[in-house]
RNA sequence: GGCGACAUGGCCGAGUGGCUAGGCAGAGGUCUGCAAAACCUCGUACGGCGGUUCGAGUCCGCCUGUCGCCUCCA
């Protein structure tokens, strides 16, 4: 494609992008509730809206990245009778939820930065917006679209004949077959809460114009997003999951308060599965991303970098369900080993012989038609492996395109500034002290191997090879010497 | 029950109606003291049954199966 298409759910095709305002993009996406570690769900989420702001600053846009940390208002059950996800944490780790929220902002951030997730521009917490939440509330209940019954506030769903229209829901077929049982003081079941009532045993708690109480779970988003973007922008992302309810009440929320478009595009990434079923914290077969690093979970037989994590989500579409495994991620990982191999080698190309240039233009374009397809980083994968490993094939025989130099930059641009995949990830992470001592005496043993080895000593060559080779240290013979690798 | 997805070769996984996706694994070969790496060659797969079409994995219908949402959830 040309020009960047987009799967709006809202349409549920794909659209041409055209940004609200010529070289701006906002762009808001759900962020994590912060009561636990957080696992490869989030991590498929997250990669997959880094990977499309990344594309975005890419073309050129001016991004600006607004995901939430929610820090109150979840409950764990049904919408009236659940206590607040936080508020159990606490009670469990015996902590204030304050510090439960900031130690889960602080490893979701460090698990984030593991992937080479940049961090968006804007991290709204939820508590450190509740009056822009109650002001919204006010508001919604001035126009007509809110009451409140015993310091409890609700959207009145019947108020905005556009609810449902992102889920294709209509009000009267959810009343029956549902599970939604507990009318309680609302008017209608379908009715959502947009500010709580607290009695004194609630730990997080504001005064507000309906009595001490919290936010409901949807009011942070519409309130959060207005604050930072405006009444109307781009891109609103988040999991498939959160579509119903949470989603739709934004919309209804935000467009009833500001009587014009809340989003243009909405855009839902799919699932992660594990044996078909859905990886969620709730559902207890969530792995963390902290145990995928370690290896310490008992699905697992070993530990995972955090870039072999990336490159296994980026292989397959955000909107498709990415099913684990194992030998998935193993797959995953010897082809990320051989991509860097092949980089490496590009990198490595000396001065430009007589060959002819490489295509760089049409290895572009290819390129970007197929992130222009909607974030197509599978089929992206594909077309480096389908370009680049005839380019390495050449430069080992010698062939060095006179263009080099500009497929080298393009090359490495496009796989850390969109992929945000290090080519130099190994290399980057060592410490350069160790490293060059390291490397010292890695010649020297190669030297002596070498020697062993023009003598014909092979048992003593073979042994200097094998006890490296178990040290994670491959030594590779080739015509002009022996290299060496660290696993 | 309502709404919505998906079913692709040993595995993972793309796919705009007609030409090889790609990765991993596997087989054979070249090179090499051996190995590794690299390079070359090799797989005609699209749940089932109909239909539209000159032509369908790709469009339509039906069936079967799996999954998601309808309750917190990336």
């Amino acid at each position: 494609m040309e020009k960047l298409h987009v799967f709006n759910t809202l349409s549920r095709k794909k659209e041409e992008f055209i940004p609200l305002k010529e070289g701006f993009v906002g762009m808001y996406v759900c962020g994590p509730t912060v009561y636990g570690d957080a696992h490869l769900g989030h991590a498929k989420s997250y990669v997959s809206f880094d990977v499309i702001v990344r594309y975005f600053r890419y073309l050129g846009y001016k991004v600006r990245y607004v995901q939430n940390i929610t820090d109150v208002g979840h409950l764990t059950d049904d919408a009236d009778s659940g206590e607040d996800k936080l508020q159990k944490q606490s009670r469990l780790e015996r902590k204030d939820p304050m510090e439960i929220a900031e130690h889960y902002t602080y490893t979701y951030f460090r698990d984030m930065d593991a992937l080479h997730v940049l961090r968006p521009d804007i991290s709204p917490r939820a508590t450190g917006h509740i009056p822009e939440q109650i002001a919204m509330i006010e508001e919604l209940i001035k126009k007509g679209h809110a009451y409140e019954v015993n310091g409890n506030v609700y959207f009145d769903v019947n108020s905005d004949s556009d609810y449902g229209k992102l889920s294709g829901r209509k009000l009267d077929e959810a009343e029956s077959g549902t599970r939604v049982n507990t009318a309680g003081d609302k008017r209608n079941a379908a009715d959502f809460a947009l500010w709580k009532r607290a009695d004194e045993s609630h730990l997080m708690q504001w005064p507000s114009p309906w009595g001490p109480g919290y936010p409901g779970w949807h009011i942070e988003c519409s309130a959060m997003s207005n604050k930072y973007l405006g009444k109307t922008f781009d891109i609103h992302g988040g999991g498939l999951e959160n579509q119903f309810p949470h989603h739709e009440c934004e919309i209804a929320q935000s467009e009833c308060v500001h009587d014009t478009e809340f989003v243009k595009y909405w855009l839902h990434n799919n699932m992660v599965t594990l044996n078909g079923q859905k990886m969620g914290k709730s559902l207890g077969n969530a792995i963390s991303l902290q145990q995928f690093f370690t290896g310490d979970h008992p699905l697992l037989t070993r530990s995972w970098k955090p870039q072999v994590i990336r490159f296994f989500l980026l292989q397959s579409h955000y909107r498709s369900t990415t099913d684990f495994s194992e030998t998935a991620l193993e797959a995953a990982e010897t082809g990320l080993k051989n991509l860097m191999s092949i980089l490496e080698s590009i990198a490595q190309a000396g001065t430009p012989t007589a060959a002819a240039p490489f295509n760089l233009e049409g290895f572009k374009k290819t390129l970007e038609s197929r992130m222009n397809d909607d974030f197509n980083t599978a089929m992206a994968l594909a077309v480096l492996f389908e370009n680049l490993k005839p380019l390495r094939a050449g430069i080992l025989k010698g062939d060095i395109p006179e263009n080099i130099a500009e497929v080298q930059s393009f090359v490495f641009r496009f796989v850390d500034e969109v992929l945000g995949l290090s080519v130099s990830g190994q290399a980057a992470n060592a410490d350069n002290d160790a490293a060059e001592k390291l490397d010292h005496a890695l010649k020297l043993i190669i030297e002596l191997r070498a020697n062993a080895r023009s003598s014909k000593d092979w048992s003593t060559a073979d042994l200097i090879r094998d006890t490296l080779a178990q040290a994670g240290i491959r030594i590779e013979d080739g015509p002009n010497g022996s290299t060496y690798k660290l696993d």
